[in-house]
RNA sequence: GGGGCUGUAGCUCAGUCGGUUUCAGAGUGCCGGCCUGUCAAGCCGGAGGUCGCGGGUUCGAGUCCCGUCAGCCCCGCCA
């Protein structure tokens, strides 16, 4: 090998070292963590991925090692020859796993050099992102990231192996393709041998994998990357990866299950949680009148109470008018915060108007059970018995109630509902609540456009029962989709596809997309609906947000190696940047950008 | 596109009412010295700042106002 390339290379890991290798000689290679110099003997913390052992450099057995270690400094790379032997009695250190034993050096070289770190994970204080992110490759070196890399690492594993066994073939898509049917903005990419012309980068791949059930693989998936042209939020980066699942000759019941297995396999091998399945199922009517949203955090009760036949001819007129004008009179009861302090209350009552509610109605529940409460005078004795018995109140708990129209009552309620649960400390750390949330509405309505819009896409198979409602009543078709919720975060979308002709024909007439224009846009996928498309179905859980669900991370940014920033760019590289002009040449792209002040 | 928070030493931050012996400060890191059992080593000394940037108000701005840039959180959008 050629001098200055040979080095001193490792035949053993810093994080294994314990007291069944003393006397042992090791050679360790790794960086330094930290070093303690006493004039006489230095303190090198060695640390690799493995984790971190303590090197002691005697000036009286080795002073050559010992001269180099005086001149390493926090993460120089380094590689150490020594014996590793069990402490002096009194001097283990019981917070690191290797801390029995240490390793008497007797030859040291410094494989590299390091500029001083512009931070440190070993800081107690929390380094800036923005810092973090311009260095990230220092910021990966920290345990938190290392363990997140890891579990990202084995959770992909897990899933592979999991499905490999269910007889699943992960196939890989293409990155450069066509537009997808999901709505978001594209990323497009210039294609320089056909001028003019672009890619799209998938926001999934949501028809190449119905294609594959044309083709005849039956059961696919593939860690997918999925790419949006989005502004971000703490959930969401512009390119994220998706468990990306169909199958062939099924239907909702078996991807349910293959999923709940995937889930507990992976929840059991990553963080030793156990999921039990199936999972609860509710459908989407039923979580928006119970809980006011389609992703209802399960671990709490706290459920919507509906009042609105109940107060419809009340004094309060709050309540009437709202009733009369086609609102909702909904609440939840917070038990055993009849405590609450009047300026409590009125900072709930802010709470609730930032998330769209006119106001918050109070009601304390006293001994008798009587109300208490500014509005009580105009509420008649019948009105509050009846009150008292739909919440099952008690002496104690605190009644909050929100009148409005109905999609306003369930927001608020919902942001509400949350909230109470996190201030009456309801949710159990470790606890885990998946729930399927079932039979979506097909289409939604844009008013602003005027027009039916595909709720999930325009693939989605409508529910058998629903089918003549296409013609008659499109606003009450329900689909047969699908979303997987656990803990209030949606994880996975899916549903069974349309493989009949007819069927799509009559959801494109209804979406208004003309023949020419599904033609120009899938007609790839229509076309080969015709050579014998089977049955099939999907689904496409967030493999970021699992991961982050696992790490127990608030942000999707954590268990990303290289995550962008909320405006999108790359931090450490600067990306994305201008074009080279000769690049721009080729591609026939001329940039011209707002004039600037 | 909109709302909010933040920006002072390499890093994390304090900086009160606009001034005066707190106005360029602390901890940590860094550099130097001493030190043979530390593990957040210790002790002594030192270097280190365009207070994000630009403009304004004022006798005087880290501090007040306007604009702008960047990071984060949220709404819209999206998964």
């Amino acid at each position: 090998m050629a001098e200055g390339i040979a080095f001193l290379k490792r035949n053993c890991i810093c994080g294994v070292l314990g007291m069944d290798y003393v006397g042992r000689e090791v050679i360790l290679n790794g960086w330094v963590n930290r070093r303690r110099d006493h004039g006489g003997l230095i303190f090198v913390d060695l640390r690799d991925r493995s984790g971190i052992v303590q090197v002691v450099f005697d000036p009286s057995h080795a002073p050559e090692a010992h001269a180099i270690a005086q001149e390493v400094r926090t993460e120089y790379v380094l590689a150490v020859r020594g014996i590793v032997r069990k402490r002096p009695a009194g001097t283990e250190n019981p917070e690191l796993p290797t801390g029995e034993v240490e390793v008497v050096a007797r030859e040291a070289e410094v494989l590299n050099p390091s500029e001083t770190p512009p931070f440190s994970h070993q800081d107690r204080t929390q380094t800036d992102e923005f810092i973090r992110l311009k260095y990230r490759y220092l910021d990966l070196r920290s345990p938190r990231m290392q363990a997140n890399l890891e579990l990202r690492h084995l959770a992909a594993q897990t899933v592979r192996a999991f499905l490999t066994e269910e007889g699943f073939w992960e196939v890989e898509t293409p990155i450069l393709f066509k537009p997808t049917p999901e709505g978001a903005r594209d990323y497009l990419v210039p294609s320089r041998v056909s001028p003019g012309n672009f890619y799209a980068l998938p926001q999934s791949p949501q028809t190449l994998k119905q294609l594959l059930m044309v083709a005849g693989v039956e059961k696919y998936f593939q860690l997918a990357r999925c790419l949006r042209d989005e502004d971000l939020r703490a959930d969401r980066q512009p390119e994220h990866t998706q468990i990306d699942m169909e199958m062939s000759f099924v239907e909702p019941d078996d991807i349910f299950d293959v999923v709940e297995r995937m889930l507990q396999r992976l929840f059991q091998e990553t963080i030793g949680a156990e999921l039990k399945i199936p999972f609860e199922r509710i459908t989407y009517a039923e979580a928006l009148r119970r809980f006011g949203t389609d992703k209802p955090d399960m671990r709490f009760p706290l459920e919507l109470v509906d009042l609105t036949d109940l107060v419809a001819n009340s004094q309060f007129q709050v309540f009437s008018r709202t009733v009369a004008s086609g609102g909702q009179v909904k609440g939840i009861n917070a038990k055993d915060c009849a405590c609450y302090t009047r300026s409590q209350l009125d900072n709930l009552t802010d709470f609730a108007k930032q998330h769209k509610a006119q106001g918050l109605v109070w009601l304390l529940v006293k001994e008798g059970p009587v109300l208490e409460s500014p509005v009580a005078k105009f509420l008649s004795e019948e009105e509050q018995a009846g009150l008292i018995e739909r919440f099952q109140a008690r002496p104690g708990d605190l009644l909050l109630i929100v009148a409005d129209q109905p999609a306003i009552v369930a927001e608020s309620l919902d942001w509400l509902r949350r909230e109470m649960a996190r201030r009456m400390g309801l949710i159990q750390p470790g606890a885990w609540k998946p729930l399927w949330v079932v039979e979506f509405p097909m289409f939604a309505w844009n008013e602003e456009e005027k027009r039916w819009e595909a709720e999930h896409h325009p693939f989605c198979m409508p529910h058998p029962d629903d089918l003549d409602l296409l013609d008659t009543d499109p606003g009450r078709v329900r689909a047969q989709s699908y979303d997987l919720v656990i803990n209030g975060v949606e994880l996975a979308s899916g549903s069974i596809r349309i493989h009949r002709r007819d069927i799509q024909q009559k959801i494109f007439d209804l979406l208004g997309i003309t023949p020419e224009e599904a033609e120009k846009r899938f007609g790839f996928l229509l076309k080969a609906f015709e050579y014998g498309a089977p049955p099939h179905g999907g689904i496409a859980p967030g493999f970021d947000r699992l991961v982050m669900m696992l790490a127990g991370e608030e942000n999707i940014r954590e268990v990303i190696a290289f995550p962008k920033t909320q405006r999108a760019q790359c931090l450490m590289s600067g990306a994305p940047c201008e074009a080279d002009p000769q690049a721009l040449r080729e591609l026939h792209i001329k940039v011209e950008l707002p004039p600037q002040e």
